[in-house]
DNA sequence: CGATTTTGACCAGCGC
DNA sequence: GCGCTGGTCAAAATCG
């Protein structure tokens, strides 16, 4: 088995559930030791999957940021991340596959023994191929614990903390609902503590999620979702406005705050609270309450943004893996996507300077 | 002044 | 039953 299959599954076994998702998306994301390896994305074009990974017809999306714009479709080359690539769950709607570059996400749910469909998928072989997956029964309890709550977990790199955070300053990227921390909790053999947050969205929403970094990669935040949203997704369109780019936000520079992180405030009439400070940074649309239009729009526009999102392991209907680039045709630099964003709603302006310098997003209600 | 964060206290679940 | 651990509450502090 591969050793860093091991680990993982290690990880289940102390009950580590976070940390498995992020080796597995390690996993999934590490450089193979031969060029030939089934996860390596250079690979891309005639990408073979671990049957483990096949059986659970898992959609496997990944999703890199060009830093320019106008460069085509990349490359094979293109696509070694340093990063690790997003693994999308499958229950989740469409528009969990659309993720900046650094935000690649491993995002897993727990519908069905989740941390075990991770382990399978992220290393159902070793990289020889031949080794079956052995989960330790231990690890399987662990597994199914906490009973049959319904969670989604995501991994994604973490960003740089902000030292003008106290405590560390932990950054945690925006998913667009708007969280309230609750509570942090030393965990138990982790350095790091976790988050609790709630939704503030909607007082009656029982929404909630936890963040933390992962043990073994304190560059990977996990961030596990609990329970729906009651209420719609409180943006729309132009919260695209804070999507098309990586951190060049303002944290590093305006964040003189402890809040500062969160680029600024949303307004907007439908949000029952007034003048909730609203995350606008851009990051993976992890909750997913967006419709297939708002997901489509997203996804072209991404792509024409200078998002390349690639599929692995979609699967023809003999279980052969696929893997091809999405649409990724018309590449415009994100300036020209949001002019033609306000041309759609021009009451409804976006800050198109504003968001692709990352100096300040101003986004009015709609 | 309202919203959010911080942080210690409290509570519930689980294993021994 | 007890202790450990994780999750939540709530008061105080902080921020805009």
């Amino acid at each position: 088995m591969d050793s860093r299959m091991e680990a993982a599954v290690a990880g289940a076994a102390q009950g580590d559930l976070a940390d498995v998702v992020a080796r597995a998306g390690a996993i999934m994301a590490a450089p193979p030791p031969l060029s030939t390896s089934p996860t390596s994305l250079a690979a891309a074009d005639h990408m073979p999957l671990s049957a483990a990974m096949a059986s659970r017809q898992q959609q496997i999306m990944v999703a890199a940021y060009d830093d320019e714009p106008t460069r085509p479709a990349p490359s094979s080359d293109a696509v070694m991340f340093e990063s690790p690539p997003s693994m999308v769950d499958p229950y989740l709607p469409p528009s969990a596959c659309w993720l900046p570059q650094q935000q690649l996400a491993l995002q897993i749910s727990q519908h069905a023994c989740y941390a075990r469909d991770v382990a399978m998928a992220g290393a159902a072989t070793d990289v020889d191929g031949d080794e079956p997956i052995r989960i330790s029964p231990a690890a399987h309890q662990i597994m199914k614990s906490r009973k049959n709550e319904v969670k989604k977990v995501v991994c994604i790199p973490a960003l740089p903390p902000t030292s003008s955070r106290p405590g560390g300053g932990e950054v945690i990227p925006s998913d667009l609902w708007a969280w309230r921390k609750y509570g942090q909790k030393p965990i138990k053999g982790s350095p790091y503590p976790r988050g609790y947050y709630r939704c503030s969205s909607s007082k009656g929403c029982m929404a909630r999620k936890q963040v933390e970094r992962s043990r073994s990669d304190p560059n990977m935040l996990v961030i596990t979702y609990t329970a729906e949203h009651n209420h719609p997704w409180p943006m729309q369109r132009n919260v695209l406005a804070g999507y098309s780019r990586p951190h060049t936000h303002t944290s590093t520079n305006n964040c003189k705050k402890k809040n500062s992180c969160r680029v600024g405030p949303i307004t907007s009439s439908a949000l029952p609270s007034k003048n909730v400070n609203y995350y606008s940074e851009h990051d993976a649309v992890s909750s997913g309450n967006l419709d297939c239009q708002q997901t489509t729009e997203m996804m072209e526009i991404s792509n024409r943004a200078g998002y390349v999102a690639y599929t692995i392991g979609a699967l023809d209907e003999e279980g052969v893996a696929m893997h091809q680039p999405m649409s990724c045709n018309s590449i415009q630099t994100a300036d020209e996507v949001f002019a033609e964003l306000e041309e759609l709603e021009p009451s409804n302006p976006v800050s198109s300077n504003n968001y692709s310098r990352g100096v300040s997003y101003e986004w009015h209600k709609f």
